[in-house]
DNA sequence: TAGATTGTTAATCGATTAACAATC
DNA sequence: TAGATTGTTAATCGATTAACAATC
């Protein structure tokens, strides 16, 4: 039934999860594709495209029940089987991920925190105790724990990595920046600020060649009246 | 000259940059397109065009100066010209951003963090002290800053966004996960990790199906020597 | 020169958008 | 029924990959 959906198909359903809580909160019953394609700025095709594919079907005349709607993608996202995953590297990063309470709104409960650093070994983050990174391949193990969230240095990234593919550890959420090497059947998703901060910069560069004036510093700019 | 360039091309130049960074310091002096491929998973053929829509070119029979490469996409990417940015809430996520050393390796300084809580106020974090968000709009103007991080809860995203636009803010990195609209000329850019959680969700998922056996929990597997 | 590698044009693939028939 | 909205097929668009000529 799950025919092969594209990523970016797949990162338009939390979106729409957002719309449709928001939907449901204010109470109203059903919405129509065009509605759900307005707050978020697509083709109302698209949204329609992307829910058949989740194998949701709307009602001609009405639209799509937003409860329904919601539940139903909760699970098509498999969001309703918590997912255990480790957090290795304790930094700023890890402790402020460590913290997030929407991970386990999608799915994701983070057991066991980790890092090789003495003075954070013991440490209490989120509730739960720093552990030595040495421990945490016996314990995915034994825990049958299959995720890791990587918030590690880049120059220790790919050795962790090995690590924790090595102990069963079947996908990585790479936040350090490092692209990393993986074998099969284990996957990565990066996760980087460089890429997305790229992408900001070169479009703010264009805004700035388009919108000269705008960019006038207050103090030289002649008051007209 | 600069032609326009997709995001998704935009995306891969930062990581060329860290891989030639890489190069660069195992002092290589050139590189293939096929080398930058097979580091990245890449295709060849993708590789070079990307770095022809920059406007670089390579030698025939020798490759890419890593070096220059290296230069010229600094230069590209505008990173030489570094960017001042608010950071709009002083949360744990706010905190970690504020610290992170790689925003200023990508031309971007952050030089004030904001807050409306009146316990944060007054800290001092990575260097610079929390002031209260009313003083944001006045302080964007005098400063003359274009850019702001969001790190707010989502409930008042949109009433913050606002008010920093109205103050000349042109560019909103969103990490509130409120899905955001915005005037002309103003732009916003979503970084949501709520998409990523559920792409690696649907592919772990995927690949749970493909190799089950992998799944069975330690304890129940037959031992078959 | 021969051969490796670039740069570029053409072919393919996939995702988005447009058009429209089906439905209630 | 008429009309609004879905679901789906066809057309378009853009990005990736393949093929190959140009270069040193």
């Amino acid at each position: 039934m799950p025919t092969n959906i594209s990523g970016a198909s797949l990162r338009r359903l939390p979106q729409y999860m957002k719309v449709l809580s928001q939907l449901s909160e204010e109470m109203k019953a059903y919405v129509t594709s065009a509605e759900l394609a307005r707050r978020l700025q697509l083709d109302e095709t698209l949204v329609r495209k992307d829910l058949a594919i989740t194998g949701f079907t709307g009602k001609p005349r009405v639209g799509f029940s937003v409860n329904n709607l919601l539940l139903h993608l909760e699970g098509f996202l498999g969001l309703r089987n918590t997912k255990e995953a480790f957090l290795i590297g304790a930094g700023r990063l890890g402790q402020a991920l460590a913290d997030y309470p929407g991970f386990e709104k999608y799915g994701l409960r983070i057991v066991a925190l980790f890092d090789t650093d003495q003075l954070k070994i013991g440490q209490i983050i989120a509730g739960k105790e720093v552990m030595p990174l040495w421990k945490a391949p016996a314990l995915a193990r034994s825990l049958n724990v299959r995720i890791a969230i990587l918030t590690v240095p880049p120059q220790c990234a790919q050795a962790v990595a090995d690590l924790l593919v090595e102990a069963g550890i079947l996908a990585l959420w790479n936040f350090s920046g490092q692209p990393l090497t993986i074998a099969e059947p284990a996957i990565v998703q990066a996760e980087d600020l460089a890429e997305s901060l790229s992408v900001l910069s070169h479009r703010l560069a264009r805004q700035m060649e388009q919108h000269p004036t705008l960019f006038v510093p207050n103090e030289l700019q002649i008051d007209v009246r």
